[in-house]
DNA sequence: AAGTAGTTCAACCGCCCTAAC
DNA sequence: CGTTAGGGCGGTTGAACTACT
């Protein structure tokens, strides 16, 4: 007996995802935060999983996503921090604000590896890639132990490191040596960021943006649940159109990034024109609080 | 300019884990 | 305690783009 399909896969729609799409989920995402995601779709009028709905959030639309490439920190960051927990992704991109695992997957095939084989190491052990196996019996190994759905084994080929920390594992990696100091790569971080990725949570946008959501939000009846919430003061510019405006600029800051005035300032610039609810947008306008993430975590490390 | 090969990355697939029942 | 559903994760795919011939 095999699993159900985790939603009902007939007439729904696969590939990319359209600007109007994106714009139904962020604004459904907005005013209702992240609830159950496989009711997201029907909720949001998706013609889309709900796998796929979550996956397009975290990937790709969540305000607090850096875009473009990996700077040198990050990647010298990421190789170490493969070095230690190999490919577990959303691990590593846990410790980098901002990065989502499957961009970072993608980073290290196309670049780091490359980058690493140049340098003559191999990315699969981190060592010279004189003293390993050749990598063919390498990834032929995975492949099969991966395929039969053995994850456990597939660890084996990193250093052994199931769940422990980070520190614990940087300590480990400075006692043997290694050129690169992660610590002190966090201390470099916390100075220049003003905080370290260690003790900052990630920052879901249901914490932020739906602070007092109700538990009773299950009708997702958005005029009444705006009632009750306190949202953010984000000052969504009410015409986004001027682009060369300062006050926007202004506005904006959290998310200075083009990026983002590329995504969700296009969505959100034409909220008008999709005939939108006015409650959506009045409350994020209207509320006189900034949340303190606002200061304390601030986006601004984009 | 056209065709081909290589590269990138968003999106999908399928498995695993875990909480709820 | 077993079953189920939902969410999360890592691996893979394929369309779009770029570089090269």
């Amino acid at each position: 007996m095999g699993r159900q399909p985790c939603c009902d896969k007939v007439g729904l729609k696969k590939g990319p995802w359209t600007a109007e799409e994106d714009q139904k989920l962020i604004n459904f995402i907005l005013t209702n935060g992240q609830c159950c995601w496989r009711a997201v779709p029907k909720l949001a009028g998706l013609l889309r999983c709900g796998k796929s709905c979550r996956l397009r959030w975290t990937n790709y639309l969540r305000p607090d996503l850096k875009r473009g490439l990996l700077s040198e920190y990050e990647e010298q960051m990421v190789i170490d921090l493969h070095a230690q927990l190999g490919n577990r992704w959303s691990k590593i991109a846990s410790h980098l604000p901002g990065r989502t695992d499957n961009e970072i997957k993608n980073h290290w095939n196309t670049h780091i590896k490359k980058k690493l084989k140049k340098m003559g190491i191999d990315p699969l052990t981190h060592k010279p890639l004189s003293s390993t196996t050749t990598e063919p019996q390498q990834s032929q190994q995975k492949n099969q132990v991966s395929k039969g759905g053995l994850k456990s084994q597939v660890v084996d080929e990193s250093p052994k490191e199931p769940e422990t920390s980070l520190q614990s594992t940087i300590s480990e990696e400075k006692s043997m040596g290694s050129p690169f100091d992660p610590m002190e790569m966090m201390m470099m971080m916390d100075n220049v960021d003003g905080f370290c990725t260690d003790e900052v949570p990630l920052i879901e946008p249901h914490e932020i943006l739906v602070p007092a959501a109700p538990s009773t939000s299950s009708s997702c009846d958005s005029s009444k649940l705006l009632e009750e919430l306190q949202l953010p003061d984000f000052e969504w510019p009410s015409d986004c159109n001027t682009s060369s405006d300062d006050n926007n600029n202004n506005k904006m800051s959290l998310w200075d990034d083009d990026d983002f005035n590329n995504t969700w300032g296009d969505l959100l610039s034409d909220r008008s024109e999709l005939a939108l609810d006015d409650s959506l947008s009045s409350p994020l306008i209207q509320c006189p609080t900034r949340m303190p993430f606002d200061q304390e975590y601030s986006w601004a490390y984009i």
